[in-house]
DNA sequence: TCTGGGGTCCTAGGACCC
DNA sequence: TCTGGGGTCCTAGGACCC
C-alpha cells in the first residue's frame, strides 16, 4: 500500500501557526514580486480566488472581503517542512519527499485492517506537532492514494486520512471523481478527454488501454493502469540528483543596463553553483535566458537564449559566473529592456565520476578549495557573505511587501515575537 | 543521377508536476 | 502600475553513420 500526506494549504498553514487569529479567516500567499496567489485558504477559495491569479485583478476583491495577504517566506516555510517531514518520519518506515508540502509514505508492516485508523493518528500526530493540518490518502497505487488524500481534504467527516481498499469502493468515488483532478492529467489531456465525453476518473478507467496510449504516450498509459490498482510508479527512497539547476526571477522593475543585468545574472549564477556543489556535481554547460516584459501590450516579447560549453566540468562559482557573463553578452541588445533573467546548469554529472587526471589539474584544485572556503563562510555568516565582484554589493531588488517574520529561524525575529 | 535499410544521438517542443 | 519559479519525461524529426 502507499500512502500520501499532502498538508492542506501550506504556506497558509505555515502563516497560521504564528498568527493564530487568522483560524477561520482568508488568506492568501503570493508568488515572488508579489505576484501571482500560490496559496488559500479554504475561505479565500470559496471567494473565488483563483490558483496563480494576478494579484492585480483581485484588489477590489481582497479589500472588500478583508483578505489577509502575504508574501512568500521560503525559509519560514523550508522550515516547517522540515518539522512536518521529521514528524511522517517517526511514524512509518520510510517516505519519499516529493515537493515541499508532500510526501509519500511507506506503510509495510501495518497491518489492513489498522491503515485507516493509522491515517487518521498520523494527522493528528502531525497537527500536534508542527501546527500543520494535513490529509492522508492510502491506496494501492500512488496515483490512487493521491485521490485518496483529495478526498480526505475535502471531507472533514474522515479526519483526515481517506483509506481506498475495495475495489467497489474505489469504483463509486472515481464515478465522482473529475478527469481533470487526477495526478497526470492537466489541462491540455482534460480538454481532449472532454472532447470524447470523458469526464469522470471511472469513464477513463473504462477507456481501452490501445486508445489512451495512443491518445495519451506511455504515460498516459501508466496512469491509467494506476487507477486500475496496478503499481507502475514506484517508491523512491533516496533523493535524486537535479539533472538541470535553474536559478531565475523577474525584476520588479524593467532592467536595461547591461551593467545591473550582469549583476543580476551573476546572482543566480552563484546561487546556481552553490546548488550543483551541495549535491555534489559539476556541469559543463550554462544556459542564460533573458526576456521583455511578456504582457506589454503593443510590443513583441524578446527573448534570447545562449549556451556556453566548459572545457572542463565544474563547480566553481568563478568559473560559472564567467561563463554566464560571457553568455549574456552573447544575447544582450540595448535597445530592449528586460523584465526576467536567468541561468540554467546543464549536463551535470556526479563529481566523483568526473576522470580524476581532470582534478590533477593545479587550477582546478585551487578552485575546488577556494570554493570550499566560499561554502564554509556563507554558511556559517550568511549566504552573502562573500560574493564575487560581479555580482556587486546591490541586493535583487524585488517586492514583498507582505512579508511575516522568519518566526522559526531569526533569533531578530523571535525576540521580537517575544517581545 | 538515382537508389536502401538500419541505427544512434541530439534538440525542440509539448505534456505534466509542485 | 501590477502577471512566479523550479523541475521531469516523452516524442518526433533531423543529422549523421555504416
Amino acid at each position: 500500500m502507499f500512502g500520501l500526506a499532502d498538508c492542506n494549504s501550506f504556506f497558509v498553514s505555515c502563516e497560521r501557526v504564528f498568527a493564530p487569529f487568522l483560524r477561520d479567516k482568508p488568506v492568501i500567499v503570493l508568488s515572488n514580486n508579489d505576484g501571482c496567489v500560490v496559496s488559500r485558504s479554504k475561505e479565500a477559495v470559496a471567494l473565488g480566488i483563483r490558483m496563480g491569479q494576478p494579484v492585480f485583478q483581485i484588489r477590489d476583491l481582497v479589500k472588500a472581503n478583508g483578505v489577509y495577504v502575504f508574501s512568500s517566506n521560503y525559509v519560514l516555510y523550508g522550515d516547517m517542512s522540515h518539522r512536518v517531514m521529521e514528524t511522517l518520519r517517526e511514524n512509518v518506515p520510510s517516505i519519499e519527499v516529493y515537493s515541499i508540502d508532500e510526501a509519500f509514505l511507506d506503510l509495510r508492516g501495518i497491518k489492513l485492517s489498522e491503515l485507516d485508523l493509522f491515517g487518521k493518528d498520523l494527522a493528528y500526530k502531525v497537527k500536534r506537532n508542527t501546527g500543520i493540518p494535513i490529509s492522508v490518502g492510502i491506496s494501492h497505487t500512488k496515483t490512487l492514494a493521491k485521490i485518496a488524500s483529495k478526498i480526505a481534504k475535502k471531507d472533514s467527516k474522515l479526519h483526515g486520512a481517506c483509506f481506498l481498499r475495495d475495489e467497489k469502493d474505489i469504483r463509486n468515488v472515481l464515478k465522482t471523481f473529475p478527469v481533470s483532478e487526477i495526478w497526470g492529467i492537466g489541462r491540455e489531456y482534460s480538454k481532449m478527454l472532454l472532447k470524447n465525453n470523458i469526464m469522470t476518473a471511472y469513464d477513463f478507467l473504462l477507456a481501452s488501454p490501445q486508445w489512451v496510449k495512443e491518445k495519451m504516450s506511455i504515460v498516459g498509459l501508466r496512469t491509467w493502469r494506476e487507477l486500475h490498482s496496478e503499481p507502475c510508479i514506484s517508491f523512491e527512497e533516496s533523493i535524486k540528483n537535479k539533472k538541470q539547476i535553474c536559478v531565475s526571477r523577474s525584476f520588479s522593475k524593467e532592467l536595461s543596463d547591461i551593467e545591473e543585468l550582469s549583476q543580476a545574472v551573476a546572482t543566480f549564477a552563484t546561487r546556481a553553483a552553490a546548488n550543483l556543489r551541495r549535491q555534489n556535481s559539476v556541469c559543463y554547460s550554462i544556459h542564460v535566458f533573458i526576456l521583455t516584459n511578456q504582457f506589454k501590450e503593443g510590443t513583441y516579447p524578446y527573448y534570447r537564449n545562449s549556451i556556453v560549453t566548459q572545457e572542463f566540468p565544474t563547480d566553481s562559482t568563478i568559473k560559472i559566473v564567467k561563463g554566464s557573463i560571457e553568455a549574456l553578452v552573447k544575447i544582450y541588445r540595448k535597445e530592449y529592456s528586460y523584465k526576467k533573467a536567468g541561468v540554467v546548469l546543464m549536463d551535470i554529472s556526479k563529481k566523483d565520476n568526473t576522470p580524476s587526471d581532470i582534478f590533477y589539474n593545479d587550477e582546478i584544485q585551487k578552485h575546488n578549495s577556494l570554493m570550499k572556503t566560499l561554502d564554509d563562510i556563507n554558511s556559517r555568516f550568511g549566504d552573502n557573505t562573500l560574493v564575487t565582484a560581479t555580482q556587486g554589493v546591490n541586493k535583487l531588488i524585488t517586492f514583498s511587501n507582505y512579508l511575516s517574520k522568519k518566526y522559526t529561524t531569526s533569533w531578530d525575529d523571535i525576540i521580537e515575537v517575544k517581545i
